[in-house]
DNA sequence: CGTGAAACATTAGCGGC
DNA sequence: GCCGCTAATGTTTCACG
């Protein structure tokens, strides 16, 4: 569950993996100076202790028409819950919203926050007409949003699914 | 540049490849009904159209020691440019700060946005004693910066690299 | 689009440091 | 403990039908 021992080895491994997922263990064997096996060892027990989460292709966006990238912040209504102590109702406006949440497409990411704002949303739409109609048919519409906020990216700085290995 | 034609089998074999980056080109073609050939020409096809932009692997950001999640919505300094009319300067505080910004490891994201705040920051640090020390020592020693307003994420609630494929 | 064959990669077992 | 060899098995890749 926590944090793993890692050596210098296998950060050289991570970081390659970071950059080329698809890279054969021989390659990578050679880049850091191992024989194959010692290093499929290794690969194969990161992958196991959890380290390595998961393998993916990344897409472009805009070359599937996903033109805009939107940051959504939203505030859920209070509430009054009084009755039941500090337990966790089954269905409190948080774990709806969390629910529906996951079941909309365009949203890829959503974490609850500090500050004013309980949500912060990343949605991945065609334009501003798929972006507004999400908003009117989705978003606004369930019953436990108070209120958002919404900011659109205009400019890729810097975008990586690669951690910093300390 | 722009969109590329996709058919059926084109977007379940980037569904799946978005799940799973490394299944092998036979199972891919197994799962859309292919025989291995013609499935890996469709693949190579939408690696150099550039559909598929990378293959990487992630990590467990808990598994690494990167415990903390934050976004910063940053405000740069207004630059009252003048005389150069529209011209993009080659040293604005907006292509400083985007410069500066790259070379931050634990600046994983980083937009130029809409709204009051220019840019949105997305940064992995282990602890908020890590975080305050970038805060102190790097992001507000830089000049171009004029205030910044930091949240930080206290549940996942969705998170994934994959986009929807309308 | 599919077949087949050569080149290449993965992976388990075993011995050595 | 961790490394590296070998050898069997499985995969990728491309010319051709």
């Amino acid at each position: 569950m926590s944090k793993i021992e890692l050596d210098k080895t296998d950060r050289k491994i991570l970081e390659i993996l970071q950059s080329d997922g698809r890279l054969s263990n021989q390659d990578i064997a050679e880049r850091v100076s191992l024989s194959p096996s010692p290093c499929l060892r290794r690969i194969k027990r990161l992958e196991e202790a959890g380290v390595i989460r998961q393998y993916v292709a990344l897409l472009d966006p805009d070359k599937i028409g996903l033109g805009l990238l939107a940051y959504v912040n939203v505030r859920l209504e209070k509430h009054s819950e009084g009755s039941s102590g500090g337990r966790l109702p089954a269905h409190s406006p948080r774990t709806d919203f969390a629910q529906a949440v996951s079941t909309w497409p365009e949203v890829v990411a959503c974490y609850a926050m500090t500050g004013e704002m309980d949500f912060l949303l990343r949605v991945h739409v065609e334009d501003m007409d798929h972006f507004s109609r999400f908003m009117m048919a989705t978003l606004l519409r369930h019953p436990a949003v108070l209120d958002v906020k919404s900011s659109f990216a205009l400019q890729r700085i810097k975008e990586t699914t690669a951690l910093p290995l300390v």
